[in-house]
RNA sequence: GCCUCCUUAGCUCAGCUGGUAGAGCAACUGACUUGUAAUCAGUAGGUCGUUGGUUCGAUCCCGACAGGAGGCUCCA
C-alpha cells in the first residue's frame, strides 16, 4: 500500500482502502449511488463531518442518512442555516443569535430590531426557504483565523455573533456557506440544500440572549424539515394526535377537573370523577408506606414566618412567593405553605428521641401553594396549588444508603403498577461555581452527592447527571417522564438534606450518650398528585387502568323494563367495591354503548330480557366489543383477577 | 415576568377586507320501549373574554386588562 492511500473501517468492521483526501460522499458512491443520494454526513472517528469533508489519514467511518440520530440532527441544522438564508433576504440587517437543531427540528434567535415578526409571515419565510433548497447551494465549510472572522461581524455589526466568537480560541473556527449566507458554525452540514423537500415553521417565541432575562429578547422562530414531502405531513399528523391525549383536553372530557377564573389561575378544581381516581392513587400509596414503616401526619396549610425564616426558606424565595398573611394582631404574620418540611421537623422535635427509633418516617398528602410565575403555568402540571405524596425520614449517617435505595424501591413499585416503564432517573447536583445559590456546607454536599450516587449505582438505575439543577438545600434524585408532546415533567424526587436538621437543631440520642444530628431524606414518588395524575392522563390517553378508573363499569339495560334487574346488577357490584352507574336514558343500547366508549369507562354491563330470565350479565370491553356473559359472581371474580394481576410485585 | 398567537351558546367550531350572529353535539319537552359505537321531532340557549377608543354604526379596526396556547426565564 503506497502512503497516498488510507485503510477506511466500516461499522461492519470491513476495511477498505482509499485514496487520501477522500471524502464520506465519495466513499458512498463507490458503495452505491442510492446510498450516496441518501448520505447526510459522516461520523468519522466517532466525530459527525460533513459528508464533502476530505479525510486524510485511517479512521473509522458509518455513513450517516435521515434514519440516523445524527443524520436529522445535521439536517434539521442545516434547515436554520437555510432559515437564516431566508430570512436575510426577506428582513435586510437583521442580526443572529443561535440556530442549533433540537429534538425535533430546529430553531434559530434573530434580532429584527424594532420590526416584530408575525406570526403570519411564517409561509412567506418557508416559501423563501423552499426557493432556497432548490437552488440545490452547497455547504461549503471555511477555516477562518479569529481576527478575520471578527472583522466580518463588526463591518456587519453583529454584536450577537461577536459575542460568541470571542469565547473562541484562534485556530478553531469554522464559516460555512450556502448560497448569499455566511454563518459563523462549527458544523458539520448536509452536501446541499436541495436535500431538504419539505419545511414548516412551527412557531415564535422569545427567548433572551445566552439565556439570561438580563439580556435583550431575540425573536425565536422554532421549525422542522424533512427530505420528504410526506414525512412533514405525517409529522404533522402525529403532532394532532398528541393533541388528543393532551391532559387538558382529556380532564375536560372525562370531567376530571377544571379551571376558574374567578378562583385563579393555577388552582385547580377537582370534579367528583377526578377526585375518585386521586383518592385511589393515594390509598394505593398509603397502603404500600403503611407496610413499609411510614407514619401518616397531619399538619396545617399555613405556618408563622418565622418558621420558613428558620427553614431558609423565607429568604431564598419569599420575595417571590405568596405574600405573608397578617392578622389582627400587629406584627403577626403567617406564610402559606410551600413545603411540609418544616412543619415535619417540628414534629421530629416534638419528642427526644434515640438513636434505636431512627429511622422515622413521616408522611402526608400536603397540600403546598408557590406563586409560580404566570407565564409557567401549564395544566395541572404546572399549578400554584398542589398536593405532594410527602414524606421526611430521619435517619443516621449509618442509614442514609439503606434508606435511599428503599425509597428508590417504593418509586420504582408505584412507576411499574402504573405502567411508567420510560423514564429517566436524573441525579441533579449542585453548581460548583456559584454556590450563592444554596445553603450549607462543602462538606455536608459532598456526603449528600455522593450518597445519592452510590444509592443510584447500587440499585442500577440508568442515570443522567446535570449540575447546576439541585434543589436548594440538597442534591436531588428525580425520575423525569415526558408527557404526549414530548416534554418531560419531573415526578418522583428523592432529596437527601444535611441543612435542615441543621438549621431546626433536630437530634438524637445516640449510644454514646451523646447528642447527633439526623439526616433528612426528602422524598415524594408521584412527585405531587396534580402533575402525576397529568401524566399518567397523557400515558394512558384516558384508558386508566381498571383499578384507578374512577368509572370502572357502567350498567346498560336494554330499556326501561331491565332498571330493576340491573339495579340487583348494581347492587352486587357495590358490594364488592366495583364503582359503576346505571344509564337509564330512554336511548337505544346502540347510543349507551356509544356513549360509554367514548367516556373510556372499562366495562360495560348490558342488561335485557335475555340476562333477566337466566340471572347473567352480557358484559363489553372498552375498545373491544362484546365478551360474552357471565354469572355475577364470576364477573366480579374477572373483574378482581384482572386488578390483581396488575397491583402484584 | 418576557416574546408570538388565541378568546363567538355548556362543548367543538362557521361567520365573505365594519351594518348588533349561525351549525353540530349537549340541555329541555314530546313520541318511540329499544339487543352491542349516534331514533325522530320540537324548544330554549350568546350585551361575540372585559374595558376604553376610532366610526353614523364594532364580534370584525386600534389600545389596555384578564384568561388560555407555544416558547424563554424560573421551578423549594
Amino acid at each position: 500500500m503506497s502512503d497516498r492511500e488510507i485503510k477506511i473501517t466500516f461499522p461492519d468492521k470491513s476495511v477498505r482502502e482509499f485514496e487520501k483526501g477522500i471524502s464520506g460522499m465519495e466513499i458512498a458512491l463507490s458503495i452505491s449511488e442510492g446510498l450516496a443520494r441518501n448520505v447526510l454526513a459522516a461520523k468519522v472517528n466517532g466525530e459527525v463531518w460533513d459528508a464533502m469533508r476530505p479525510i486524510e489519514k485511517d479512521v473509522n467511518i458509518a455513513l450517516l442518512t435521515w434514519q440516523d440520530k445524527e443524520g436529522k440532527s445535521t439536517f434539521w441544522h442545516s434547515t436554520a442555516h437555510i432559515m437564516a438564508e431566508a430570512l436575510e433576504a426577506l428582513y435586510p440587517g437583521i442580526k443572529f443569535g443561535i440556530g442549533p437543531p433540537i429534538e425535533n427540528g430546529f430553531y434559530y434567535d434573530v434580532d429584527f430590531g424594532d420590526k416584530t415578526l408575525e406570526g403570519a409571515e411564517l409561509e412567506k419565510i418557508e416559501a423563501k426557504m423552499m426557493e432556497l433548497a432548490r437552488q440545490k447551494n452547497e455547504f461549503n465549510r471555511k477555516d477562518i483565523s479569529k481576527n478575520e472572522a471578527l472583522k466580518y461581524y463588526q463591518e456587519k455589526g453583529d454584536e450577537y455573533k461577536l459575542d460568541l466568537l470571542e469565547r473562541l480560541e484562534d485556530g478553531t473556527i469554522t464559516f460555512y456557506e450556502q448560497g448569499d449566507f455566511v454563518d459563523l458554525c462549527r458544523g458539520p452540514h448536509i452536501p446541499n440544500t436541495g436535500l431538504v423537500k419539505a419545511v414548516k415553521l412551527l412557531n415564535i417565541a422569545g427567548a433572551y440572549w445566552r439565556g439570561d432575562e438580563k439580556n435583550k429578547m431575540l425573536t425565536r422562530i422554532y421549525g422542522i424539515s424533512f427530505p420528504k414531502a410526506k414525512e412533514l405531513k405525517e409529522y404533522l399528523e402525529l403532532l394532532e394526535e398528541a393533541k388528543k391525549r393532551d391532559h387538558r383536553k382529556l380532564g375536560k372530557e372525562l370531567e376530571l377537573f377544571t379551571f376558574s377564573e374567578k378562583v385563579g389561575m393555577g388552582l385547580p378544581l377537582w370534579l367528583p370523577k377526578g377526585t375518585l381516581l386521586r383518592e385511589r392513587l393515594v390509598s394505593f400509596l398509603k397502603k404500600e408506606q403503611d407496610s413499609t414503616g411510614y407514619q401518616q401526619v397531619i399538619t396545617p396549610h399555613i405556618g408563622l414566618k418565622a418558621l420558613y425564616e428558620t427553614s431558609g426558606h423565607y429568604e431564598k424565595y419569599g420575595k417571590d412567593s405568596f405574600q405573608p398573611i397578617k392578622t389582627p394582631h400587629e406584627g403577626e404574620e403567617f406564610l402559606l405553605k410551600p413545603m411540609n418540611c418544616p412543619h415535619h421537623c417540628e414534629i421530629y422535635k416534638s419528642k427526644p428521641r434515640s438513636y434505636k427509633d431512627l429511622p422515622v418516617r413521616y408522611a402526608e398528602f400536603g397540600t403546598v401553594y408557590r406563586y409560580e410565575q404566570s407565564g409557567e403555568l401549564h395544566g395541572l402540571t404546572r399549578v400554584r396549588g398542589f398536593t405532594q405524596d410527602d414524606a421526611h425520614i430521619f435517619c443516621r449517617q449509618d442509614q442514609v444508603k439503606e434508606e435511599f435505595i428503599k425509597v428508590i424501591d417504593l418509586v420504582l413499585y408505584v412507576f411499574k403498577a402504573l405502567g411508567f416503564d420510560d423514564y429517566t432517573a436524573q441525579i441533579s447536583l449542585r453548581d460548583q461555581d456559584d454556590m450563592s445559590k444554596y445553603i450549607g456546607g462543602a462538606d455536608a454536599w459532598n456526603k449528600a452527592e455522593s450518597a445519592i450516587i452510590e444509592a443510584a449505582r447500587e440499585k442500577g438505575l440508568d442515570t443522567v447527571t446535570e449540575l447546576g439543577e439541585a434543589a436548594f438545600y440538597g442534591p436531588k434524585l428525580d425520575f423525569m417522564v415526558k408527557d404526549a408532546l414530548g416534554r418531560s415533567w419531573q415526578l418522583g424526587t428523592i432529596q437527601v438534606d444535611y441543612q435542615l436538621p441543621d438549621r431546626f437543631e433536630l437530634e438524637y440520642t445516640g449510644a454514646d450518650n451523646q447528642k447527633h444530628r439526623p439526616v433528612m431524606i426528602h422524598r415524594a414518588p408521584f412527585g405531587s398528585l396534580e402533575r402525576f395524575v397529568a401524566v399518567l392522563i397523557e400515558h394512558c390517553a384516558g384508558n386508566f387502568p381498571l383499578w384507578l378508573a374512577p368509572e370502572q363499569v357502567i350498567i346498560l339495560p336494554i330499556s326501561e323494563k331491565f332498571a330493576a334487574y340491573a339495579s340487583e346488577v348494581k347492587k352486587v357490584l357495590d358490594e364488592n367495591g366495583i364503582s359503576g352507574e346505571v344509564d337509564n336514558r330512554d336511548e337505544k343500547i346502540g347510543r349507551k354503548i356509544r356513549d360509554a366508549e367514548m367516556k373510556k369507562i372499562p366495562f360495560m354491563i348490558i342488561v335485557g330480557e335475555k340476562e333477566q330470565e337466566e340471572n347473567l350479565l352480557s358484559f363489553r370491553k372498552h375498545g373491544e366489543g362484546d365478551k360474552g356473559n357471565l354469572g355475577h359472581m364470576e364477573f366480579v371474580d374477572y373483574f378482581k383477577g384482572i386488578i390483581n394481576a396488575s397491583l402484584n410485585k
